[in-house]
DNA sequence: TTGGTTGCAAAATGTTTGCATGACC
DNA sequence: GGTCATGCAAACATTTTGCAACCAA
């Protein structure tokens, strides 16, 4: 029995997740716990906000900015800019795929379980000869079933 | 032979789909002319420039910008947003629905004929039960021929 | 004529950068 | 101890807004 259990406390998560050659720094570890507790996608202002709420120590918005990127830059992370939203939002790259249908009314993202664009990569491939695909966005717009009622 | 053969001259396009509700200014109709030309998506600032070195009249950004808005909600153009940019870009939502593959090196657009959530449409109405779709955007990352080859 | 549209300038927004101080390895 | 990260403030780019003058219907 040397297999381990749930539960993974966070530092066992952050001791697996974290990205080789990135200095673990405080807020680093920080922004990464609020990007992996969050259910959706991010903004850099709720991330600060998160951040500056639940400790007396201050975070700098500049800190916030630079740390997504190292995060996107390690491979981490994806930052996604949906036309419907004025600012980026951020999430991290988990071992689940995801898109998600976002409501034209109230900005409420759901997740999609599937990816259309999975099933066509071949087809890609045929379509853009000598492109090299490395990834994707999608974004389906439409009003969800809360807003369509009202 | 009361079909009218080629080539419409430009006033005829706009007579034809020239969006109801919309007042004809010549600013517009200069917008809707840099738009239609155009051969990808342009940001507001091409469209401005593009405007500006055409004609001896000024042109100002606050117009180019809120008649992008103007013809967005006429429903006549489309808004995107890439995360490789940091500016959105716009183009005529034409007959033929399009999207592009982004060179993540050149900034290359490459149209893609097909689009594959076309294909899973009716899978989306499962996944999504009470949402009603009303648009997508995608876009496909990678590098192309060229751009891998230097 | 009259309400919508324009140009200009200024403001607002989201994001990036310079620099001195401070923290990690 | 040396290097890289941080906080702060200021810069930056894009987009939005207020307002008087103007134009199309």
């Amino acid at each position: 029995m040397e297999k381990k259990i749930l539960p993974s406390s966070f530092d066992e998560i952050i001791e697996r997740h974290w990205p080789q050659g990135v200095k673990k720094t405080r807020q680093r570890v920080d922004i990464y716990r609020v990007l992996y507790s969050a259910k959706e996608p991010l903004s850099a202002a709720e991330i600060f906000t998160t951040l500056n709420n639940s400790a007396s120590t201050p975070y700098a918005f500049s800190t916030v900015y630079r740390n997504l990127l190292a995060f996107e830059k390690a491979g981490i992370l994806v930052k996604n800019v949906l036309s419907t939203e004025d600012n980026a939002l951020y999430e991290l790259k988990n071992e689940t795929h995801r898109h998600y249908a976002v409501c034209l009314k109230c900005h409420k993202k759901i997740p999609i379980s599937t990816c259309p664009v999975h099933h066509i990569a071949g087809d890609l491939q045929k379509t853009l000869p000598g492109f090299q695909v490395t990834g994707h966005q999608l974004e389906i717009y439409g009003y969800c079933q809360g807003c369509r009622e009202s």
